[in-house]
DNA sequence: ATGCCGCTCATTGTATACGCTTTCCGCTGC
DNA sequence: GCAGCGGAAAGCGTATACAATGAGCGGCAT
C-alpha cells in the first residue's frame, strides 16, 4: 500500500480508500488516458521515451489490463508506437510524417474555415479569444508546455465549430501529432512567440469573412512549418551500403 | 475440440493442429481483424447485429483478451459501437454521422486528386482500372458485397497514391463508414449501378487533369450521397414531449 | 585474450478466473 | 389477471497467473 498512486490520489472519496472498486472504471481509465496523453502533448514524456506497462500499472493503480487498453488507444492516435515484443514508447515522427501531418492540416483546416466563418456564435469567439490569451499568458510565463496544449485546444475548438464531428476529430488528432512532430524538430524558444495569429484569425471569423480567415490560416499553418527544423535524421536503418560504399 | 473455428481452419499446417500455437500471434489477430472488418463492410453483418464476445472468441479460436484487443480497435474506427456494459454491436451510422463523412469525403478525397493527378503511374492506373473491372463484374453477377468493398478498395488506392499516408488512412475509414452508411439509407440495386464513373475518373487523372479529376470526384461523391434515402429515424429518446403535447 | 554459446532476467502476450451489472423469467401478492 | 419484485443466468470488466520471447551477461573453449 506504499506505492505511488495517482489520478484518484488526489480525491480519494471512494469511501474508505480501497483502490479496487473506484466509482466508475470507465472515467478512471479516461482520466489515466488525459494525464498520460496530456503528458505527451507536453512533452513531459519526450518522443523515445519508453512506457513499461509495469510501471505505468503501478503508478495509476490499476492492472496491466486497462493500461495496454490505453497504450493501443494511443498507438491508434499515433502519439506512442507499440514494437511488437519491446513494448510501448513515446513515437518520434519522422520527416516524412510531419510533411504529412501539416500538409493534411492545410488541406482540412483551411478547407473548415469558412464553414466556421458561417456557423460561428458569439460565445464560440469569446471561448476562442480566451484560449489564445491564456496560450500568451503561458508563453509569457515561460510555460511553454502549457501553451503548447493550449495552442492544440485551439485549433480542435476551432475545428469543432464547422459541426463536422468526424473532421473535428481528425483535426485534433493532427494537433496532437504536430505537438509531438513541434518536439523532436522544433527550435526551442520559437514557437508562435508572441504571435497574434489566433486573435487575428477570431477575428476574421467573427467578421464573416471565411475567404481572408482560409488564406490566413493557410499562412498561418506555413509559417508553423517553416519554423521547423526539418533535420532528416535516419536513424533506423541506415543504408550501410550508401556509407561504406562511397 | 468440436468447436468450429474460423481463420487457420483451413490450412491447420501447424503440426498436428494444437490450436493454441499458430505461427505468429499478431499475424492471427491480424486476420481475424479483416474478417470481421470485411464482414461488417460486405454487410454480412448489419448494423445493430450484437457481436458478442464469448461467441467470437469461440468462432476465431482464440480467447476473449484478443477479440477484445480487435473490437476496441474497429470501435476507433466507428465500424462497432462500444456499449459500456452492453457490449460490441455493428455501428449504424445516424443521418449526421452520414453527412458528416461525405462531407469530409468531399473535401479531402477532391482536395487530393490534383496532386494524385502529378503523381499516378502507369502501374497505379493499371491496378485501379483493374480494381474498377472487379467491381463492375461484381456488380453484374449480383454479387454486391464485393461490389461494395471493391468500391471502398478504389477510393483507398487512390488516395494512397497522393503519397500522403495520414490522408490516405483518414480517407480509407471514411470508406469504410461509407459502406456502413450505404447498409442503413442506400437504396437495394441503385449504388453505382453499372456507371463507369471510376474508369473515367483514372482517365482524367493519367491526362494529368487533376482540376477536371476533381471537379469529377466532387459529382461522384454527390451523386452517391444524394442516392441515400435519409430517413431520419429517431429510435432513440423518442422526444415524448414533442410527440404528445404536439 | 577473444569470440561464441548458453543462461537468466526482464518484459510482453495470452488465457483464465472471478466479480459485478444487467436482464430476463417466474413467482407472489393484490 | 396483472403488476411488481426477487432470483438466477448471461455477459462484460478487471486482475492475475503463466508462457514465450528477446536482450544482456557471464563462462567456457579455442
Amino acid at each position: 500500500m506504499n506505492q505511488r498512486q495517482l489520478v484518484a490520489g488526489g480525491k480519494s472519496s471512494d469511501g474508505g480508500g480501497r483502490p479496487g472498486k473506484n466509482g466508475d472504471g470507465a472515467e478512471r481509465h479516461e482520466t489515466i488516458y488525459q494525464s498520460i496523453s496530456d503528458a505527451i502533448i507536453e512533452h513531459r514524456l519526450k518522443p523515445g521515451a519508453r512506457l513499461r506497462e509495469d510501471a505505468l500499472a503501478e503508478v495509476f493503480g490499476i492492472s496491466r489490463t486497462g493500461i495496454r487498453k490505453i497504450l493501443q488507444r494511443l498507438a491508434m492516435e499515433q502519439l506512442v508506437t507499440l514494437t511488437p515484443r519491446r513494448g510501448a514508447s513515446v513515437t518520434r515522427p519522422t520527416a516524412d510524417e510531419a510533411k504529412d501531418v501539416f500538409d493534411a492540416r492545410q488541406m482540412v483546416e483551411c478547407g473548415l474555415m469558412p464553414e466556421v466563418a458561417r456557423r460561428i456564435t458569439a460565445e464560440d469567439a469569446q471561448s476562442l479569444r480566451e484560449l489564445a490569451v491564456r496560450e500568451r499568458e503561458a508563453l509569457r510565463a515561460g510555460e511553454q508546455s502549457v501553451a503548447i496544449k493550449l495552442s492544440a485546444a485551439f485549433h480542435g475548438r476551432l475545428a469543432r465549430i464547422s459541426g463536422n464531428a468526424t473532421l473535428a476529430a481528425f483535426v485534433e488528432r493532427l494537433c496532437s501529432r504536430s505537438s509531438l512532430i513541434l518536439a523532436v524538430y522544433g527550435n526551442a524558444g520559437h514557437l508562435g512567440c508572441e504571435s497574434h495569429d489566433h486573435d487575428d484569425l477570431v477575428g476574421y471569423l467573427v467578421s464573416g469573412n471565411g475567404e481572408r480567415a482560409q488564406a490566413f490560416m493557410s499562412r498561418h499553418l506555413k509559417a508553423i512549418e517553416a519554423s521547423l527544423s526539418i533535420h532528416v535524421e535516419e536513424d533506423e536503418a541506415p543504408d550501410l551500403f550508401e556509407i561504406f560504399s562511397g
